[in-house]
DNA sequence: TTGCAACTTCAAGTCGACTTGAGGTCAAGC
DNA sequence: GCTTGACCTCAAGTCGACTTGAAGTTGCAA
């Protein structure tokens, strides 16, 4: 089997080597052995990238990623909080459909003040019920912003 | 007409005042006057602040945001970069999409190795074809990953 | 009129996610 | 066998987004 250096991991990625290393090193990838001091990554590497750059869209630390695909890839988590995660980006979603549909209208609307047209409050309201916070329940003060 | 002290605003959205001039300073958020030392916030700035996390969520940096609604909550890009961005969220959806997807079916398949599970490496494989990067045109050098 | 909680400014600190730089190693081609 | 360039490590630097702390001010209630 081939293996990849972390060169043409990042020329296949778009990412620098520098950024394989710290991957690495936070446990996101795995590379399978060395030749001298050189990392040997497999092909799935790759895959894997594609993943944490997904995550990383959605808003993920790289220490939640880290959690949920382990370096190898596969999921670590048990299956019910990888749900959880599904579902958080369910909610995510949402907010994004409503600020998709907030910037559309603003586009559109020739309302002076867009803070006083109601479709405009209508859209903004209608998100973020509840909204779309991750970050490992750190502080949560948040008693919902309206 | 009444208006918001700093802990009334930080209260009713969860951010911490330190927070909110924060934002003041960045040009996210206005004050309309002061009594003595104090910020007196008009009530639109909650309706802002929800925005402002909205845009947050989808990944944009506070400087995209300022951009998208200045301090006075009122677009101030040219219509048709609005839409651009409004775009750019709808791929990021798809992407997001994509990811929660991945993750019910990781959470179901019994493959022993998702990386050898066609259902899961199609999953992977259709997100982000030329996917979601914002933050500017920095570099991008991504020829795409797979 | 005094006390104090809630504000103020400004500088510095923190945290995540990288990037950069200095100095070193090594496989491969000439 | 020597050079070269792509790799290596490790420490420090950067950037965005805040947070914290020190030191000062002030509206308002007792």
């Amino acid at each position: 089997m081939k293996f990849l250096d972390i060169g043409e991991v990042a020329q296949r990625s778009g990412l620098k080597p520098s950024t394989l290393r710290y991957y690495e090193e936070a446990g996101l990838i795995a590379s399978v052995t060395r030749i001298g001091l050189r990392r040997q990554f497999p092909a799935e590497v790759l895959l894997q990238l594609k993943l944490i750059a997904m995550g990383k869209s959605a808003g993920f630390s790289l220490e939640e990623i880290a959690g949920m695909f382990g370096a190898n890839g596969v999921p670590e988590l048990p299956r019910e909080l990888i749900r959880t995660k599904a579902d958080a980006i369910d909610r995510q979603i949402r907010e994004l459909s409503a600020l998709r549909d907030t910037l559309r209208h603003v586009a559109d609307c020739p309302a002076p003040s867009h803070l006083e047209c109601p479709t405009f409050r209508r859209l903004v309201e209608v998100a973020g019920r509840r909204g779309a916070k991750r970050k490992s329940g750190k502080r949560e003060t948040s008693p919902g912003v309206g």
